[in-house]
DNA sequence: TCATATTAACCAACCGGTTAGTTAGATACT
DNA sequence: AGTATCTAACTAACCGGTTGGTTAATATGA
C-alpha cells in the first residue's frame, strides 16, 4: 500500500516535473509517507524513476497487440490503431511526458527503447510492411511513417498547453480528442492509401 | 566577448539538460569565465535561460516570413516550406531542445509563445487558410494540420537519440534529413493534396 | 520473538546567489 | 605630462538553504 502510494505520488510528480525538477521530498509529501519510506521501497531516486516507467510499460505492453490484431483488410486496421492510438495517450498523459522527458535528458533511453519503444516500432513496422506488400497502401518508408504519426500524437499531448495559449480551447476534452484523431486520421490516410484504390491515377514521387 | 561565451555555454548546456539539469558552476565552467561573471551580466539562472532563448528568436524571427513568401502557387509554396523546415531545425537542434524542455516544464511558454510561436503560427495559418480558397488543398483543419507538421518535424529532431537506438543510423546527417524531407512532404502533400488535381475523385471524409 | 514497516534526526555535498575586494584601463584635473 | 579618480570587468571565498541519501531507534503484528 505504502509503496504504491509512493509510485503514484512519483508518477505525478516525475510526470510533471521531470527528474532533476522533482524533489525526493515533495514526492513523500505528496505521498503522505516519510522520506525515508522512499528508501526502504526504493534503493534511490534513479531506481524510483525506473520503477514507475517500468510499472507503467507492464501495464500498457499485453493491451498493445490486440490494437494490432484488429478486422480484416490491413489499411482499415492501421486506421483502426490511428483512431485508437491518440486517445489512448491523452489516457495515459503523464506516461507520455514521462517518456518525453525521458527522451530529452537520454538517461535510461536504453533500458526504456529495449523493454518498450522497439517490441512496439517492431509490431507497427511489421503491420505497415504487411500493408504495402498487400498493395494496401503506397510504398512509403516504415520507419519515417512510424515516426510521424509517433510525431503527430505525441506532440499534442504535450504541447497541449501551447495549444490552449494559442487557440484558447483545452485541446484534451474529449471532443478535440475526438476532432484530433479525425485530423490525424485525415491526414495520414489520404497521405497513405494509393490513389488507384481511391478511384484515381498517378503518383510521381520516388520512395 | 565574455558575454557571449557565456551564453554559448548557456545554450548548450540548457539544451543538453534542461534549466534544472543545467547547473551554474558548469555553465561557468564551459564558458571558462567565474561562476560570480554569470551574475554580473546576468540577474539570475532563469534571465540568463531567457536571454540564451531571446538570442535564438531574435536571430530567427525575420528569417520566418521569407519562407512562406516563395514561388506562385500556395500548394507548392507549403511543399517548399516544408521542404526547408526540416533542414531548418536539424540546423537549430539546441533551439529546438530548448523549446522541448521548455514545453515540458511549462514555466516560460507565455513569454515563449507571445514573441515567437504565435506570430509563426499565424504565417502558418494564413498560408493554409489561403491555400485552401484557392482550392489548391483540400478543407482540413489548419490548426491540425499545423499541429501535425510541427509534431512530425520537432518530433523526428528530438526523438533523434531514439532512431540512432532503433535503427543505427545517425538520423541528422544530411542524407538522413533529405530522406526525412522527402517522408514528410509526401505524407503531407498526399494528405493535403485535393484527388481531383491527382487526376482522380471521391474522398468522403468531413472536415 | 522475529521480521517487516516506519520515523525523527542527521549528514555531507551541492546549489544558486552574494560579497568584499582586485585589476587594468579610460577620464579628468593640475 | 603626471597623477588622482573613476569604472567596467573580474575573482576567491563565502553563505544560507536544499538535496539525495543514511541511520539508529522504535512500532507493529504474526
Amino acid at each position: 500500500m505504502t509503496k504504491e502510494k509512493i509510485l503514484d505520488a512519483a508518477e505525478g510528480i516525475f510526470a510533471d516535473k521531470g527528474f532533476d525538477g522533482a524533489k525526493v521530498q515533495k514526492i513523500a509529501d505528496a505521498a503522505g509517507v516519510n522520506k525515508a519510506m522512499l528508501y526502504y521501497y526504493f534503493k534511490s531516486k534513479d531506481d524510483l524513476l525506473m520503477a514507475v516507467i517500468g510499472r507503467f510499460i507492464e501495464g500498457i505492453r499485453d493491451s498493445i497487440p490486440q490494437h494490432f490484431a484488429a478486422a480484416g483488410d490491413t489499411a482499415r486496421s492501421i486506421e483502426t490503431f490511428l483512431d485508437f492510438y491518440i486517445g489512448y495517450l491523452a489516457r495515459n498523459r503523464a506516461f507520455v511526458r514521462l517518456m518525453a522527458w525521458e527522451l530529452l535528458s537520454g538517461k535510461h533511453l536504453d533500458a526504456i527503447a529495449h523493454n518498450y519503444i522497439i517490441p512496439t516500432f517492431g509490431l507497427m513496422r511489421d503491420k505497415i510492411t504487411e500493408a504495402i506488400s498487400t498493395g494496401a497502401i503506397r510504398r512509403v518508408s516504415p520507419e519515417h511513417t512510424i515516426f510521424s504519426v509517433l510525431g503527430m500524437n505525441i506532440f499534442y499531448i504535450v504541447a497541449s498547453p501551447l495549444f490552449t495559449l494559442i487557440l484558447g480551447d483545452d485541446p484534451l476534452t474529449p471532443e478535440m480528442i475526438r476532432k484530433r484523431k479525425q485530423a490525424v486520421a485525415d491526414l495520414v490516410m489520404n497521405g497513405l492509401v494509393p490513389a488507384e484504390l481511391r478511384r484515381s491515377a498517378g503518383d510521381k514521387r520516388d520512395s
